[in-house]
DNA sequence: CCTTTCTTGATGTACGTTAGTCAGAAATGA
DNA sequence: TCATTTCTGACTAACGTACATCAAGAAAGG
């Protein structure tokens, strides 16, 4: 009735407990026929090694490290705080999870927290990526020193990052104009997007599936190249600001980065009438007052908790080589809207 | 370093580790004073048990019981599916699960269900509720023996069930309403609701999440009574066609529950122009298609396998007393538009 | 045929906990 | 004070796995 263990596979194969020990944990000295012989056994009976009592055995400790962006953006800080939290919990799964910030946007910094890393040789690194050739390479190096690598909120592109975890943020963008046509209805008009730079990959694919539907189902609205921000409340104030005076037809507005209090500010300076409908990420303390007041009207969220949570879960399974169910990585999108607020 | 065990609470209580154990397993023959002292030192020290040494060592497995609503509604047959599917992985973490399927809105049969689990003597019980007065009973009891109950998509009030596992579905009914008003824009006219029975919670909370922000929000939308069909689509295409023919001037309407396939033939036949705007729950194969086809306009979805998930973690904890994350059992509401299927 | 190398078995200890037994110590009552 | 009850300590085996050591057998080389 209960699982089969080592003995019983052993039994089965005739062969000793020491055998099957060597096989299963890959040593050598074993003949090729004999090695058959057990693996063979170990599929008859379903075997599969108790990760618990191997755990307890070897007295392993999964050292993880995260390396996330520092700097004044209220949604990377609350993944700091995220982070604390599971640090503690994952203790408990004998997890021990160590973080370093590197500045926002920087390939270089990034690249070289992660050599640290390597050097410090942790178990498994989770990143929020930044585009970059040094960061790819600097991933390679990991891979290859058996360390395993998981992005998180931001992917990176042809990398040998083994796995992702966040939202997909084509499909985000695709949402975020299904919304925003949606809402202007039959209005005509322009539709302003800020950006906070093209070099994270979650921005890129916003924007991308942004544009696709927008073209596709709401062509008579026009798109202006997207504002470059940086996440930054002031410089997001400034460069819309201007763009707000430039055009005065300007019905909708999509946000697809962090600096949205800079966002509100510009809104409230021009006081436009009647005023544009409203897209934003994240929600913050400002982007729910916003929505409150009936400034932005909707909100689109990922769940920072779920996402360190699936993270820790699926590079625990990288590491002990244990099948991963496909579903454990992808984070919906919620949408908030001021009716549904939590 | 490394976390203390329970030689290390000897040693500082300088108490002998049988006497450590005794307390941490309630047994008695330990002086009061001794207690204290003990706990002072597991306190000091900081120490956890280790949950995985501790059910190796016992040999304990996990019994949980789900209790699901039978039927044609592709919703709870999917659920279904998704218990087979973690039954597999669950074994892996020592933890059996079985199943039992009850008839629908039936409280009888799901009480008499509850009690064949505690016959049976399982660890906790994992049940999609229905309001009824012997359901509290049976539940009452299992709890007074022992054993752990969480409610699973559809909760019970006024009950002793440990947890709840599944959307907030106040929130999801005024989720609705937030989309389909803005919607339906500037024109008047009547909505229509579709629900499946008010015997269950979720329907009865999304209603009346619904009507909150309808009445609130959207004054101008005339809300017409609840047709309840069962969630079966013969009987809610035959009633919506009723209300149809009989209300030229239905403008919108949200579909709380199953029998979505009824809600289309009934729309088809209908052929009004322009056609209302439809909201509705759970994304299967006909709802999906009647997006793409622009037949529905949103639909709102719970992710069956992380409920199933966080139900099992969670009655885990609760068995084992371990604290929970209060933010484990909360699943989002994924919106999706015929832009963001995936 | 003997030596060397390769393969296998037997055995023991450890991980942190549970759970039992048994003997001895301490506290309690009269 | 002694007899009795109540606590406490020391010890042991077990859970399923990892890992090391030693010896014995098989195969291969000369």
């Amino acid at each position: 009735m209960s699982r089969p263990t080592v003995h019983d596979v052993a039994r089965v194969a005739k062969v000793s407990l020491s055998t099957v020990d060597r096989v299963l944990n890959g040593r050598d000295g074993v003949r090729a026929t004999t090695q058959e012989r057990v693996r063979a056994a170990m599929k008859q009976l379903g075997y599969e090694r108790d990760l618990m009592a191997a755990n307890l055995s070897r007295k392993r400790i999964y050292d993880i490290h995260f390396v996330i962006p520092d700097g004044p953006n209220s949604f990377m800080r609350n993944l700091a705080a995220e982070l604390e939290t599971h640090a503690r919990i994952a203790l408990r799964d004998r997890t021990e999870i160590t973080v370093s910030l590197v500045p926002p946007f920087d390939g270089r910094a990034l690249a070289a927290a992660l050599r640290r890393a390597k050097e410090a040789g942790v178990d498994g690194v989770v990143m929020v990526a930044t585009e970059s050739a040094e960061v790819r390479q600097a991933v390679s190096e990991l891979r290859a020193a058996g360390i395993q690598v998981v992005t998180l909120i931001s992917d990176l592109s042809a990398s040998a990052r083994a796995h992702f975890v966040g939202i997909d943020n084509v499909s985000a963008g695709r949402t975020a104009a299904g919304l925003l046509g949606r809402f202007c209805a039959d209005r005509r008009g322009r539709i302003a997007i800020v950006a906070g730079s093209m070099l994270v990959r979650d921005h890129v694919e916003r924007r991308l599936g942004f544009e696709q539907v927008m073209h596709a189902e709401f062509p008579d609205l026009d798109l202006l190249p997207p504002i470059e921000g940086g996440d930054e409340a002031a410089r997001v104030e400034a460069l819309l600001s201007d763009v707000l005076r430039k055009h005065d037809d300007i019905i909708g507005i999509y946000s697809l980065g962090g600096g949205n209090r800079g966002l509100r500010g510009a809104l409230d300076r021009a006081g436009a009438v009647p005023r544009p409908m409203v897209v934003v990420h994240e929600l913050t303390d400002q982007s729910r007052v916003a929505l409150q007041d009936g400034v932005f009207d909707a909100v689109l969220q990922q769940d920072i908790h779920r996402e360190v949570a699936s993270a820790l879960v699926i590079i625990r399974s990288l590491i002990e080589a244990v099948p991963i169910d496909a579903r454990t990585g992808l984070v919906h999108i919620e949408i908030f809207l001021r009716d549904n607020l939590p």
